[in-house]
RNA sequence: GCCACCCUAGCUCAAUCGGCAGAGCAAACGCUUCGUAAGCGUUAGGUUAAGGGUUCAACUCCCUUGGGUGGCUCCA
């Protein structure tokens, strides 16, 4: 049943694991395990295998770990690397083990797994029967499948690092009943300048952090008393989101979308029905009393939208229904998972609802995903990959019967074949009502974020005794398809910062003109100009503060406003504007009309660029 | 929620060992009127997140609470 994806996927991560990479990332984190145990000899040892980027090590530390203490130990890394010590890998009984890591408990409750099979030693399930290995390099020997380098001459000792990130705790087998452990992460590479490269991008990645970004350009911003989690857009903010959200909303209503609204609360009763409240209960808000009634605040929308679906008995000539609304939903996320504005407490979702008949399924799904790819390519999000969410077979969070299922997979994956996507399955990302097709961007640093949503679903129509009539004058029951393309505004837009590092496309900006008077007495005709701009849909700001030019196109540019229009005495003779870019780019004096037609034009056509 | 760290003016940050809370930007006011990334000056701005404790003395040490950061867990 499964697609050659998964294989890519597979080989991918092979591919990596019989890297040369993957065997310095995996050998380095023995030398770190074995500096650190130097350091601090009463230490317990976890595991510490190799990560995208590097390698971490678990360990139960007497006490905190301080900067100084990761400077010193990562010191000590490169003299046990400039050492030359081999890898010595042998094979052990159960029993030897036990004696080697006598004192070590997270190492002996690995051994047992490891004697029971079908685990290894990260806790990962495996077919395969499990022989017990240990490396050995100089003093430290290690529980481990490997493969490690031949020789730590193999490792660059000028190319590791265990400082750039700050110790974490993590949880013993990643489980939040079990003990806290403390996390040392480390990168490492084959040369120095990949190294430099590496820590440069992370650089390049705060600079991005759409936190500060909104900050410095005034997006949006928290308060302590509103409560956290809860993000306040200010007037800009507000503007970007709003621009998204008519954008999506004309669309929609061109391809057949019918707006509807609903409130924010509703019974419990709704959504007892729905089975969100008994499956997430614990990411809901405790229900309140009104009048001796439960209520809640929504979680999601699809509930109300069924409602306004069941309000009508419905024909098959009616069908698709297709409802759609920027609904805000509430979920509970505990406060150490909250972040910016990507991990909320409060959103809005693009969120729609397809009512469809089985026949129509095929075609309204490709229709989605069409639409889908229309707005990520029209936001300038060009770059993005698809994966298809399956059930995870071991668990029971899913409603529903499995012929339900078994038929919504196989039409995802018909329709993402139909379209030629490329995609992966993946086991355990289904929504609890059903599979989906999620939209995966990468941004301009190459990192992921899971945006648009496709989901197909046959049983929230079942328990919502969702109905049509049909051409045979029986009833019959509808398929849905939940929908989102930005996914959250919230998300969606702290994903635009920082893809666009604050510098949105014209379109999307703010404010997309300053005007910049060279000395006070053009400022009329600054004015004069900012009124026919705005007349001909510009959105348009006259810097009238104070200061000098110069700093005013030091500010308009920290703020990313797409064009500064500097006018003195050589413009206003022309009735021309001398126009320089936030990239620096001075494009020089141009009329007026010419300015707006230009401008106008690079608005309208949504075009990244702006000359 | 858990582990670690942090919270000083609107913003970004100083303040040696526990000994008089300070700067830049922003703001207000004044001067300057200037052609492509910061003109000059003056003023104002603080219960050092909040509360408690130790001390002759607390921004500094301890405790509680709130908020933030990096991870873990979670993310329908």
């Amino acid at each position: 049943m499964l697609p050659g994806s998964e294989e890519k996927v597979f080989t991918i991560m092979q591919r990596y694991q019989d890297s040369q990479l993957y065997r310095i990332r995996h050998s380095t984190a023995h030398v770190m395990a074995q500096a650190v145990l130097e350091k601090f000899p009463e230490a317990k040892i976890a595991i510490g295998p190799p990560i995208e980027d590097g390698f971490y090590y678990d360990f139960d530390l007497p006490r905190p770990l301080t900067e100084e203490d990761q400077v010193e130990i990562e010191k000590r890394m490169r003299e046990i690397i400039r050492e030359g010590h081999e890898f010595i890998r042998r094979e052990v009984s159960a029993k030897e083990a036990r004696a080697l890591f006598k004192g070590q408990p997270y190492k002996l409750e690995l051994i047992d797994g490891l004697e029971r099979g079908g685990v290894d030693e990260y806790g990962e399930k495996t077919d395969e029967p499990v022989v017990i290995s240990t490396y050995r390099q100089d003093t430290f020997e290690d529980l481990c499948r490997g493969p490690h380098v031949a020789n730590t001459r193999e490792i660059n000792p000028d190319a590791i690092n265990i400082t750039f990130k700050a110790p974490a705790g993590a949880y013993w087998r990643g489980d939040e009943n079990r003990e806290m452990l403390t996390r040392i992460y480390g990168t490492a590479w084959q040369t120095p300048e990949q190294l430099a490269e590496y820590l440069e991008l992370l650089e390049e990645a705060k600079k991005r952090d759409h936190r500060r970004i909104g900050q410095e350009i005034g997006l949006f911003t928290f308060s302590q008393l509103v409560g956290k989690g809860l993000p306040l857009w200010k007037p800009k903010g507000a503007v970007l989101r709003d621009l998204l959200e008519r954008f999506l909303r004309d669309v929609q209503l061109s391809r057949g979308y019918e707006p509807i609204l609903t409130p924010h609360i509703a019974r419990v009763r709704l959504f007892e029905t729905s089975g969100h409240y008994p499956y997430y209960k614990d990411s809901q808000y405790s229900p309140f009393e009104v009048e001796g009634e439960l209520f809640m605040l929504k979680p999601m929308n699809c509930p109300h939208h069924i409602q306004i679906y069941k309000d009508e008995l419905r024909s098959y000539r009616d069908l698709p229904v297709r409802y759609a609304e920027f609904g805000t939903v509430y979920r509970y996320e505990k406060s150490g998972e909250l972040h910016g504005l990507t991990r909320v407490r409060g959103f809005t979702q693009d969120d729609a609802h397809i009512f469809c008949t089985p026949e129509q399924l095929e075609e309204e799904f490709l229709k989605v995903a069409d639409l889908v790819e229309f707005i990520l390519n029209s936001v300038g999000l060009t770059d993005f990959r698809a994966r298809v969410g399956i059930r995870d077979p071991e668990s029971d969070k899913y409603v529903g019967e499995d012929e339900g299922w078994e038929h919504a997979t196989q039409a995802i994956i018909a329709c993402a074949d139909k379209r030629g996507l490329d995609y992966t399955v993946e086991e355990g990302e289904a929504a609890f009502y059903g599979p989906k097709l999620d939209y995966i961007i990468r941004d301009a640093l190459k990192r992921e974020w899971q945006i648009s949503t496709i989901q197909v679903d046959y049983n929230l129509p079942a328990r919502f005794e969702l109905e049509y009539v049909g051409e045979d004058n029986e009833r019959h029951r509808p398929i849905m398809i939940h929908r989102a393309l930005y996914g959250s505004m919230e998300r969606f837009v702290a994903v635009m910062i920082e893809h666009f590092a604050g510098a949105f496309p014209a379109w999307l900006s703010p404010v997309q003109v300053v005007m910049i008077p060279v000395a006070d007495r053009h400022l009329d005709y600054a004015r004069e100009v900012a009124a026919q701009l705005r007349d001909a849909g510009l959105r348009v700001e006259v810097d009238d503060s104070a200061g000098r030019m110069g700093g005013k196109i030091r500010s308009a540019t920290t703020q990313k406003i797409p064009w500064m229009l500097i006018v003195g005495d050589r413009d206003i003779e022309k009735s021309a504007v001398s126009v320089r870019l936030r990239s620096g780019e001075d494009l020089g004096a141009m009329h007026v009309a010419d300015f707006i037609t230009q401008a106008s034009h690079i608005v309208e056509t949504k075009a990244l660029q702006l000359a």
